[in-house]
DNA sequence: TTTCCTGCAAAAGCTTTGCACGCAG
DNA sequence: CTGCGTGCAAAGCTTTTGCAGGAAA
């Protein structure tokens, strides 16, 4: 039984088709998806799977904190998976990519002064970093030793 | 003429009783609003203010950047006043009230760090704090000792 | 006067609910 | 067997578009 079915099944939920799909999903592509395109990619591996089933699993799964939402600039209703615990993401702003990356010491500093600037008392972050990816830097610099 | 009167004007734009209702909405409240609610506010400076107005109006002021879209948990449709420049957002997780800093030194080691484990080369970043403000921390400190 | 802006109505998306059937446990 | 989970249809919201009248410059 893999890890994400474990935390399913003993929280009382069912390990089912659709479910497996959504998480193969998920697991094999590493760009927030919307609910729509989870459906078109799920229905590969589960034919008659709906898209209302993607709500709810998308949803249940967010729950469980096997999945997390990614804020874009414009429309945050991409999905992606989640790994345990308190991490980051970064999203290439080409290709849509995001990677995850854990640890924020460095923020200390940032937060203490935040909190003496601001008056509040500051329990957590949310940080997105934003820029190219391995691949599209390669991209880019290729396209232009074409010219 | 205000300052973000003369954005407006000089890209073009008319300054004209909506977009009065509604910056005045967004500069008295510090708490990030929807379009909804900055309807029923605006209405209040602008009685006959349509919905589509105001979703046409944040929408502008979001693109000439006098208007930034606050990302929450649920729901990403909070639309907040924005100083001008690169800043971030501290948000109270008990009233929303939304205030604003300014500096991210601190964050350029954490960003060389990223870069080292992700490949990326990173441009941006979005951070959002999150946590009590002075009252929400006074009023929860009084309820305490009530009993 | 000339455009740009506004408000209404309606369309277009996106997400959730209701319900009967089917399958996991 | 039981009851949770699924898919369809339809409802519910939020946001955008089309259009004619009205106001800013």
């Amino acid at each position: 039984m893999s890890d994400w079915e474990s935390v399913l099944a003993s929280n009382g939920h069912r390990i089912t088709a659709p479910r497996r799909a959504v998480m193969t999903v998920l697991q094999r592509v590493d760009v927030p998806l919307d609910a729509a395109a989870v459906l078109a990619y799920g229905r590969k591996h589960h034919a008659s799977l709906g898209l209302v089933t993607v709500y709810r699993t998308l949803n249940l799964f967010q729950d469980l904190g096997l999945v997390r939402r990614v804020h874009e600039k414009d429309g945050c209703h991409g999905y992606a998976l989640a790994s345990p615990g308190h991490h980051h993401t970064v999203v290439c702003r080409r290709c849509g990519r995001a990677v995850e990356f854990t640890g924020c010491e460095e923020m200390r500093m940032l937060v203490r002064r935040a909190e003496a600037e601001t008056g509040f008392q500051i329990e957590g972050h949310m940080l997105q970093l934003s820029g190219l990816c391995r691949h599209c830097i390669k991209e880019m610099r290729e396209r232009r030793a074409l010219r």
